[in-house]
DNA sequence: CATCTGATG
DNA sequence: CATCAGATG
């Protein structure tokens, strides 16, 4: 199959901005994430080209399902430096950064050993940000892991977020695994006993926000509906845009005046998520 | 992908016959057998098309990978009587057969316990003779199950044939793990350690022929090398056409006059093995 | 290299 | 409905 049947017309796209921030400052900086299910099919669909186009200075990825090891050379890319994290089970959860600017520092896991042999998280250090990407723990079918991830993941990722925001504003992003309120999500009515959208784990992310944090699509788009970050494979379900919104930029509350958009790339193909992007005034 | 990408013009093919028998009487009975390395892939890829093109009175299937609950609906043929067979482990082994006419009998397995709990036979009673439809065990990557193979499969199924042999002539056929000698298979002094072409295996199958049973294609064609019925998908091997003669079909000494053909179809494609047809005046 | 299952999402 | 691993061939 070609590109362009997999990925209609990326090239056509528009990924260029002119976004400012509320005070009037144009952009300066771009993060982009993606949940890209399974690195390795999605370089076969040629996935890799979202990030020749829309040209972000970060782009983080979950869901490699990819030993370290294991990652295609071909997953270089010129002007980027790569980062990448897996952990025990092969062929599940893992994330990927890549940066045209090299990090500071890059940190792998919240510093708990008890969650970090899954490569959920990954921490880059800028000079005056923290990006933070991650693959927040599934809940499962029939949520035999929810306890897990609202009791034990969610806390102590809280504390890791904290901890973090203490040095230097945070920006934090990825699958965090929640459509946080009933507008987030088709379907409110039957999933409230679904991973994703358990009143534990709906409340849990509240917490995670009340520590001077906020969601930054929400922030600036409170009414928008029908945007969603994912669709299951099953049954046409991105078709119909019966899909989720379960990835986000959640950003410290001290980087808001920077903020000049928060953008759900849609029609973006090669996943079961599409991507999203940051715009910030640095 | 389109059925003529996979099988290049089977409409195209020509299925006719014109042989006869060695006293010139001509064929009234086709049986075709095929080892198709799963129905539901063949399905998709549109094998049952050989069995309207080819339009045996009996088609013999092996390795269906598929339990007999859920072989799908698709595969009931007009015109046909069909039958299946599945063991324990899903997905592994498994044989069927098609028929024209309904046989006044059909068994599964050899009669031992200890054998017929992975599909590997069917056997459907007509008039005048058996036919008997076999994927014969693998004896493995590493010979793990070389002796069982040859010391408990070979010997009982000996036993069974010789015993249906005793009431009427019989009709052996399928996938029967075995390139008999040197000229069965491309590479015979890399694969003496590989299965299918072990001594063990070779004798093994020469002692079965020994109890009063041929093998029809090489009876008619002693000389024919580069003839084969198997070629392992790596390394583009039937496109280089480094094969093996695995497939059968092996007859009671007592039909050799009424033998007309015994034909390799390897053109047809849907699978690592093609299928084989034998033209007999009954 | 291609088929399956079974886990996971 | 997809991904992956691992077994099997």
């Amino acid at each position: 199959m070609s590109s362009r049947e997999e990925i209609p017309s990326l090239e056509a796209m528009d990924f260029s901005s002119s976004a400012v921030t509320s005070d009037g400052k144009p952009w300066n900086l771009k993060i982009a994430s993606w949940n890209i299910n399974g690195i390795r099919a999605w370089m076969e669909k040629n996935g890799i080209s979202y990030l020749t186009s829309e040209k972000p200075d970060i782009l983080c990825l979950q869901e490699t399902k990819c030993d370290v090891s294991k990652i295609p050379k071909t997953c270089e890319v010129e002007g980027y430096h790569a980062y990448w994290s897996s952990g025990d089970t092969e062929g599940y959860a893992g994330t990927g950064m890549y940066s045209k600017t090299k990090p500071l520092d890059v940190t792998f896991g919240i510093g708990k050993e008890k969650h970090d042999k899954e490569g959920r998280t990954i921490t880059a250090e800028f000079e005056n940000y923290y990006v933070v990407s991650t693959y927040v723990p599934n809940s499962g079918r029939g949520l035999p892991r929810l306890d897990y991830r609202t009791k034990e993941w969610d806390e102590d990722f809280r504390e890791y977020l904290k901890k973090l925001d203490e040095k230097k504003p945070v920006i934090w992003c990825g699958d965090l695994n929640v459509a946080h309120q009933e507008i987030d999500l088709k379907n409110p009515k039957g999933n409230k006993k679904t991973a994703g959208f358990t009143p534990q784990e709906r409340e849990s992310f509240t917490e995670t926000l009340g520590m001077g944090f906020f969601d930054s699509f929400r922030h600036l788009y409170p009414e928008q509906t029908e945007a969603y970050t994912f669709w299951t494979y099953m049954g046409n379900a991105r078709g119909k845009n019966v899909g989720w919104r379960l990835d986000y930029f959640v950003l410290s509350e001290r980087l808001k005046h920077k903020l000049c958009d928060s953008v759900i790339r849609k029609d973006v193909m090669g996943s079961d998520h599409c991507p999203i992007a940051l715009f910030l005034a640095m």
